[in-house]
DNA sequence: GCCAACGTTGGC
DNA sequence: GCCAACGTTGGC
């Protein structure tokens, strides 16, 4: 299954997955986006990056997902932003995937011109209020964003 | 910087 | 289990 994965590219853009081999999802604190990432993701499953709060946002690449789900390190991290008091290592409440760089687009779908898409925009992303960082995509919209992005896998 | 939409928390 | 208060997201 397809997915959009959305990230502020101030913390980690597009570019920044191009330079780093995978890249752990860390820090997904909405219960619906981890319940995707553990239950639903299969290696090797794509995604539509996006940039979020960004000028303009969009989809910006793609990803893959790199790695099967497990225990998402930072909730035992004591002293850091996602640490869960609640979490144990027997009973971890959070789980992750690994994603690695597919492609750049060269140039940035804006989240406009997914709107005016007669068929984009029937995507979660383009709902007003939608705020889930992680979202499943239909295939048909997954490809047509790749042929207005003009990419070939 | 504003604010609408949404998720989470906590008192009851 | 309800719901008001609060915090966060994210487009504009």
């Amino acid at each position: 299954m397809p997915w959009l994965i959305k990230s502020e590219p101030d913390v980690f853009s597009i570019h920044d997955l191009e330079k780093v081999d995978q890249e752990p999802w860390s820090g997904v604190r909405n219960y619906q986006a981890r319940n995707f990432m553990w239950r639903d993701m299969k290696v090797g499953d794509l995604a539509l990056f996006y940039h979020s709060n960004a000028k303009p946002p969009g989809i910006s690449g793609v990803a893959k997902v790199a790695s099967a789900p497990y225990p998402d390190p930072t909730q035992f991290e004591k002293n850091g932003e996602y640490f869960d008091p609640k979490a144990t290592e027997q009973k971890p409440r959070c789980y992750l995937v690994d994603f690695e760089h597919i492609a750049t687009f060269a140039e940035l779908i804006p989240l406009q011109a997914l709107k005016d898409d007669e068929i984009l925009s029937e995507m979660t992303v383009c709902q007003k209020g939608s705020r889930l960082s992680i979202t499943p995509v239909l295939k048909k919209h997954f490809t047509r964003a790749l042929k207005l992005a003009g990419v070939k896998l």
